[in-house]
DNA sequence: GCCGTTTTCGGCCCGACTGTTTTCAGTCG
């Protein structure tokens, strides 16, 4: 079994842990974790990268020595200087790190005075007291740390975008209703529109920032403040979500978003070219020498160094610096361009509404089209449909069709790629649909190999139109199931098939990197919200995030086309 | 350890907040 990106990635991150602890070079450990971000990122995997005989070193962030330590780990499935490293200093350390509170300077202190070398150790010196007796420690700092333990577990959980918007929207009328208050955002990776955010930092345009911060901090949901200053403040919801605050004046307002957005990787490119054209970018503006030349707007900062506007989606680092400089950004696809969802259940299978309810719904978001795909019989869980009780759906569809006006309902099915790569229902229903989405929900554990050997072949039936989730993965439950979706990619392209951006807040499969490595491979996506319910159609919004940050455009998506061209699409002949 | 519009050496983003300090180190984002 060959070894994964992220497995690579931790390796990585773990050497940069322990090295810093140790005191070893800074930029070394930087080096380190910015190419465990690189490999993380990358959709292709390593060893597909180093069979094909690429040249590792060529990929941004990795060089000649990180290059051939990924061709060691490849081969041995271990990596000789993080073994070397662990010799000298504890494993359990490197964890020790990820408490808040804890970097490196007071874990290394925290070894040599006490003996701390794991979370356990750390636990027994804390009831000891004796952490507070410590140089440069004192009492906060020990109780700091034991706040720090306590939150280690709720760190580690990410809370759904869609769940911190709940969270997010309240708190921001709340500031906006504060006296002097001119502008809130959300920033941060909720303003990116990740799947996923680790806490929420909040922007505020107002001139008297202390006072901002003294009516945050007062806020209801507020359970405990981390930090309070005059422009700064860290409090923790009820929730245990950790919120962000940061008052700037109207006049910083561009600098400090573009500060507060991120992602840091897009911050210190950004910065790097400052520096390069002699000017210094903080979170007050632009600044050559003490004169500031920008900083209001976002777009006003980014023309002070050459470059046009860049979407929040685009900003990881992930090669929009390169593409605003050559002019060459996307143009990110918009909720205003989806013209129908593909991809819908209803009471007929698991779904929670009518056929009616779901056309009714769909007119409502003035699509022209929906399509609804009740789940195949072999998931009986889900009261699958077989051939018989498909027929009866295809003729009621038929008799909405003659009813509705301005809006068809297409013909589908969620059907099962059972484990011999054969569909869940025959060919010849399939035939009398509009389309077909398929997907794998059973034998996750296949290896990559018999895995994606299942889907090309199901692919290879001429009814198979969208491969629906296609990584199967679960946020924050369930990793998705190894598969070659390179492969796979290439195989729907040459096919005339597609794959799908679910929409379902815990799925958002694609991931955002899949959707520019199906961009890159000039694979076409559908957007589908999988709705269980008539509400579920909004969840399309996720699913746009999702493209967005993936560089998807207009013409990369499926449903933004009008339904003739879509017919078209689907035909495959 | 990476990288190159001061290019193979010598840099590497930048500032706020806190605690324990009398001027700053550590941590965080």
């Amino acid at each position: 079994m060959s070894v994964t990106n992220s497995e690579i990635a931790v390796m990585f991150e773990e050497l940069a842990d322990l090295l810093e602890i140790e005191g070893a070079n800074p930029f070394r450990v930087r080096a380190y974790r910015n190419a465990a971000r690189a490999i993380a990122d990358n959709p292709k995997r390593m060893t597909d990268l180093l069979a094909e005989g690429q040249d590792l070193a060529r990929l941004p962030g990795i060089g000649k020595a990180i290059a051939a330590k990924i061709e060691a780990i490849a081969s041995t499935g271990t990596l000789r200087q993080l073994a070397d490293v662990k010799r000298r200093i504890p494993e359990a350390m490197g964890r020790l790190m990820h408490v808040r509170g804890l970097g490196p300077k007071r874990v290394k202190t925290l070894c040599a005075a006490l003996q701390v070398r794991s979370v356990e150790d750390l636990q027994r010196a804390l009831r000891s007291g004796r952490i507070r007796e410590l140089e440069g420690f004192g009492e906060k700092t020990e109780k700091l740390i034991a706040q720090g333990l306590q939150q280690v577990a709720a760190d580690e959980r990410r809370t759904s975008w869609s769940v911190a918007r709940q969270i997010a929207e309240p708190l921001v009328d709340y500031l906006r209703a504060v006296e002097g208050v001119r502008h809130v955002t959300v920033a941060g990776s909720y303003r990116r529109h990740r799947d996923t955010v680790g806490d929420l930092d909040i922007l505020v345009a107002s001139g008297k920032g202390s006072q901002v911060v003294q009516r945050f901090v007062a806020y209801e949901d507020v359970v405990r403040v981390v930090a309070q200053g005059r422009t700064r403040s860290s409090v923790i919801l009820r929730s245990g979500l950790q919120v962000d605050l940061r008052a700037v004046p109207e006049s910083s307002y561009g600098a400090a978003l573009l500060y507060f957005t991120g992602s840091k990787a897009h911050n210190i490119a950004v910065r790097k070219i400052a520096v390069r054209r002699r000017l210094k970018i903080n979170e007050y503006g632009v600044f050559r020498g003490d004169k500031r030349v920008a900083g209001k707007t976002e777009t006003e900062v980014y023309a002070a160094i050459g470059l046009p506007f860049i979407e929040p989606e685009l900003r990881e680092n992930r090669g929009e610096i390169e593409a605003a400089e050559a002019n060459a950004l996307p143009d990110p696809i918009q909720l205003r361009h989806i013209k129908g969802d593909l991809h819908c259940h209803t009471t007929a299978s698991d779904g929670m509404q009518t056929l009616g309810d779901l056309a009714k719904a769909a007119q409502a978001r003035g699509y022209e089209y929906v399509a609804v795909t009740d789940h195949s019989k072999r998931l009986t869980v889900a009261h699958g449909l077989n051939v018989r009780r498909l027929r009866r759906q295809i003729a009621a569809i038929d008799r909405l069709n003659e009813k509705l006006d301005g809006m068809v309902v297409l013909k589908g099915a969620e059907v099962d790629i059972l484990e011999d790569g054969t569909l869940d229902l025959p060919n010849d229903v399939l035939a009398a649909l509009d389309l077909t989405v398929c997907a794998i929900h059973h034998r996750f554990e296949l290896s990559r190999h018999k895995q994606t050997e299942r889907v090309l072949r199901a692919m290879d039936l001429p009814c198979f139109n969208v491969l629906a989730h296609p990584t199967g993965r679960l946020l924050g439950e369930r990793a998705p199931y190894e598969i070659d979706l390179e492969r796979i990619m290439q195989a729907a392209r040459e096919r005339g098939c597609f794959l799908e951006v679910n929409a379902q807040p815990q799925r958002l499969d694609l991931s955002d990197t899949l959707c520019m490595l199906a961009k890159e491979i000039g694979v076409k996506v559908a957007v589908s919200t999988d709705a269980h319910r008539a509400t579920d159609l909004d969840f399309m919004e996720l699913g746009i995030h999702q493209a967005r940050r993936g560089w998807l455009e207009r013409t990369d998506v499926i449903n933004t086309r009008s339904l003739g061209s879509l017919r078209r699409l689907l035909g495959r002949h």
